[in-house]
DNA sequence: TATGAATGAGTCTTCATTCAT
DNA sequence: CATGAATGAAGACTCATTCAT
């Protein structure tokens, strides 16, 4: 952790949040490379201040990503302690992807942990994944979530709806994305069988039946007489080869 | 278009292949910050044949890209012609987000249009966008996938599923979610409502009824009588409950 | 004009001071082309410290060449208020010539203004041109300079004769030159009538005699009395005189 | 001098031609920084062809100028041939003008000797001065060039003209310049006394009378007996003129 | 032999970091 | 202690010259 300078001179200390906040605002609108000048003219402070205060141009960006872990540590907590698991859980991970979307520049840091191992040890990575964890766990006992999802996979997938977000212009449709994507952790989803990629086996295939006309996944229906064709397009589509032939 | 040089030169011809090739590695490795001269001494050339072939480093840049593309392309007309509508569709997005695995930073330069808008205008960007709107059009006419998607929706999807790959480190488990993530197009997914998101409003809801049990979404069956639960296992288990009491 | 930097910091601006001596000296040792890096080190200093100074070489530039203009235009403005027109104004042009003598390149600037268009709205040019014309209309008003030249034809007199001195290795004959050149506005010169150039054809013939008061040329008249005096006013001049007398 | 390459064949001939040809005008419009391939690019011929014909840039600049040289040999020696002493010496003067008007650069090169000590030894630049010095000496007994003037006066004169051309818009005004500059060289222009270089303030007035038989500007003597000639030499010539009549 | 591709030294410029004021 | 000036290593890019085709 930084050794907060001037802990107790209150300008010390509004001096680095001014810093932190430039800092926030300068990595999200210019990327990683800003010039860390850039950053001190927008908190109005010298550069030299902020050498005092950040060792390092990388210790003031872990700085920037510690606080905004922060952010989203504080809002899981609040989440975990006011709704129930189901929407803790999917309100915090809306929250994550909402709250990083401005700060994809940090995700690309957590995605790229080869270069950048040390922050990983930070107390609030930790606390976060706690959080993160806890939260999950909750909302897989309430059923609500897959069981074989792992703290790991939220991680992965909320990185993933970030980079959405920035690719996808249209706002709404963004959003709808994400959303899209955030179910897939609901114990309704199905997953394809996974023959496509070519060198993971071991991924555990669902009971999943596929349309007998257009190869879509039918949904499970464990009794009942089991569906043969997706919807009526193919039914009848399927009827109409049969008469040809 | 860069311009080729040496069209009718072999060495040129083979320098030009090893550039791009050493580029994309480099670019994959080192990020798009990897200077020039890397790339040469990786190409075994020298920084001014680079500068010959291509007057940019984004020149460069953006031959990677192309060619990165075209490669794309090929995959796509290939599985068009080859095989049934959904498998080519899920097929060429299996196969855009494999390919683009170790070239994640080629998908930030696709992310950030806003910076380079000139490419969009590429004639293999145009292609691409071509090949994927056919597939996913004749996906959506064989009922294998939601009707209220678009290309751009697509193309923002593969984006984030390269994301997720790129910060799963377990190979097998990014695959998993990459599976999980694309099944989210197809009609089945639920989506969630999205009251979420602060400025959303117009999402269009399913009409989705929710588990007694797990809370997980159904199904809509909008004859017969309505299921209650999603699956034999929650059946049993509220049978439990019910008696326990 | 380029932004002063540290304008408070006394080390600052003394180091400004010597990169514009450096810079000066340098350029018209080596030409335009000498490299920063040999400016800076003339100036004992670091090439990011020159840039921090100047954004641009050619700010750089700029900036020496407005400090030459500068010290003309003081010497000019000293002579003006000094001397009697005529000497206040062949002494500036001498000022000029001399000054500029280890500064031709600068004067390749101006030459080709195409391309180098802006510096010519800069306020030291505009007030160079004041004070030059000044000087002139007043040389004028007083007789000892022809009066159809203008101050563009002084400029690039000037510019002339500077290329004469550089070209001139024998010093005190470049001097001499210059004299006989900086002469030829005075209203005696003779100006051969052009025929020589392409488009002027046709050249009448020099018996030439002068103004007994000032020296203007007089115009050939073969018959009738000879005129003796320009026009009225030196026709009057010569009258006070010998009543003076 | 440059080794004359396949003197023996027509089309090594016609390409140094062709080189010679695009690279004065390439040097006249870019500069003598336009890289070699620009060149070779106007001449319609490849980089190593050029080098083939001249092994370094430095003898492609030269071998440019020395044709310019031989050019105006040519055109001196035309004149020497046909028209009378005055006439030849400053019709040869504006061709020498004129004809350098577009190719300053040529100039600069000339007036940087210290730089390019090397083409003061060509056979074009000895014998260009040998024709200069033949006409200069032509007129000069003909009495329509001060006595006082050199060779190199000449040639420093003529590089000044062609600056006044380069830095003065107007075409005309152009022209008119150089008509009152080279007109300096006629023995009544008028020397004012050389004192002001450096710092002499106080300009003497020319009252000024000149010799008798080469118009060269006597010095002013206030008292004693008028002097008549500028030296012994032109006393003597008078003396045997008037003998001889 | 003509061509133009390859080379790499050299130039401008940026910016993280240090240090004098 | 805050400031911003100085530093110099590093990167993009150019071009005279060489050399393989």
């Amino acid at each position: 952790m930084t050794e907060v300078i001037g802990g107790d001179r209150a300008d010390a200390r509004r001096n680095r949040a001014k810093m932190l906040s430039a800092a926030g605002d300068a990595f999200a609108e210019q990327g990683l490379d800003v010039p860390l000048v850039e950053i001190a003219r927008r908190a109005g402070l010298g550069a030299g201040t902020v050498y005092r205060h950040f060792p390092t141009k990388q210790a003031l960006l872990e700085a920037v990503f510690t606080q905004h872990l922060d952010e989203l540590i504080a809002s899981g907590e609040r989440r975990a302690a006011q709704s129930a698991a189901t929407e803790a859980f999917f309100g915090f991970l809306l929250d994550v992807v909402e709250k990083s979307k401005r700060r994809e520049h940090l995700c690309d840091v957590v995605a790229a942990d080869a270069s950048w191992p040390r922050p990983m040890l930070t107390a609030s990575v930790l606390r976060f994944r706690q959080v993160l964890t806890a939260l999950l766990h909750a909302a897989q006992r309430a059923g609500s979530v897959r069981a074989d999802i792992g703290p790991d996979d939220v991680v992965a997938l909320t990185v993933g709806c970030v980079s959405m977000l920035a690719s996808r212009r249209d706002r709404a449709a963004g959003h709808r994305l994400v959303q899209l994507t955030l179910d897939s952790l609901r114990p309704s989803a199905v997953v394809t069988e996974g023959q496509y990629f070519r060198d993971s086996p071991d991924i555990r295939r669902d009971t999943v039946t596929f349309c007998a006309e257009c190869k879509a996944p039918l949904m499970v229906r464990p009794t009942g007489r089991p569906v043969r064709y997706c919807g009526a397009a193919c039914r009848q589509r399927a009827r109409r080869r049969r008469l040809a032939s």
